[in-house]
DNA sequence: ATGCCGTCCTTTGGACGA
């Protein structure tokens, strides 16, 4: 088999991979990303269809919780090496968002940065703890001689530009100064917002809610994102968002949000 | 200005999501 050219690496917020997995084995076949970070399984660790996904060609290692949350890294022809699961200084944080491995010679970390709505307030507070302690880690990993990717779903609108209407969500958490200057604080550790890097500052949104056919009329937010340490983002060679996901019945409220980078 | 819809289970309403 003639070696790949270019490997692409995708994150997805699945809003429950019990209703979602026949979209996401769906996009799986269609699109054939290498690497995969998933968010919001909502579902308990047996629950995962692990069975469905190594049949699909994919291999996995996920985090579960209850109704809530879970995390999972995918492989195409390939189990992901688990490095670590949870952020660490997060010994008392049940929440299942954080999980690294690595998947085809990349070090992959896979995140579901607490919502924080509403603000202010406790679930407020906790997103920036967890913002920060995210900032801690990532200052190791931006710093390794290895290619790195922290992807996921952020919940974090960097800019003005990244929402249809930004008077529409002034107040939510997602686009506070305080959440906004975190990203930035991250970004400044030497990241390179991949997305961005690519379009420049043509609009590209990875969620779009579910009223008001919002997704049919391109009224979303860019909040998912594929961070690239230096080592990894001189290889960056497209970005896009496979926004057909998003317009099928029963779709989840993202889509999937893609790199593709040269393989080595 | 708004969870208007969707998902889960703590299930037939409440909690949560963004």
């Amino acid at each position: 088999m003639a070696r790949k050219k270019r490997l692409k690496l995708a994150t997805y917020n699945v809003n429950g991979i019990g209703t979602r997995l026949p979209h996401l084995l769906e996009w799986l076949a269609r699109e054939r990303p290498d690497v995969v970070a998933l968010q919001e399984l909502k579902a308990i660790d047996e629950a995962f269809p692990v069975a469905a996904l190594e049949e699909a060609g994919y291999g996995a290692i996920w985090q579960g919780q209850r109704s809530w949350n879970g995390i999972a890294l995918l492989g195409r022809d390939s189990v992901p090496v688990e490095s670590r699961r949870g952020l660490p200084g997060g010994d008392s944080d049940e929440q299942s968002r954080y999980i690294e491995a690595a998947v085809h010679g990349i070090l992959v970390a896979g995140i579901y940065l607490p919502n924080g709505n509403p603000q202010p307030g406790p679930k407020f507070d906790y997103k920036l703890e967890w913002m920060a302690r995210l900032a801690r880690h990532a200052r190791t990993l931006v710093e390794q001689p290895h290619p790195v990717v922290i992807a996921g779903d952020f919940n974090v609108i960097p800019t003005d530009e990244d929402v249809y209407d930004p008077k529409a969500w002034r107040k939510d958490a997602l686009m506070q100064p305080q959440v906004r200057e975190a990203f930035g604080r991250l970004l400044a550790q030497g990241w390179t917002d991949s997305l961005r890097q690519v379009h420049g500052d043509q609009r590209i949104y990875t969620f779009w809610d579910y009223f008001r056919q919002h997704a049919e009329r391109d009224r979303g937010l860019r909040i998912d994102h594929l961070l690239l340490n230096p080592v990894l983002a001189p290889r960056l060679q497209a970005a896009g968002v496979d926004r057909w996901v998003r317009l099928q019945d029963k779709a989840s409220d993202h889509a999937p949000t893609w790199i593709e980078v040269a393989a080595d």
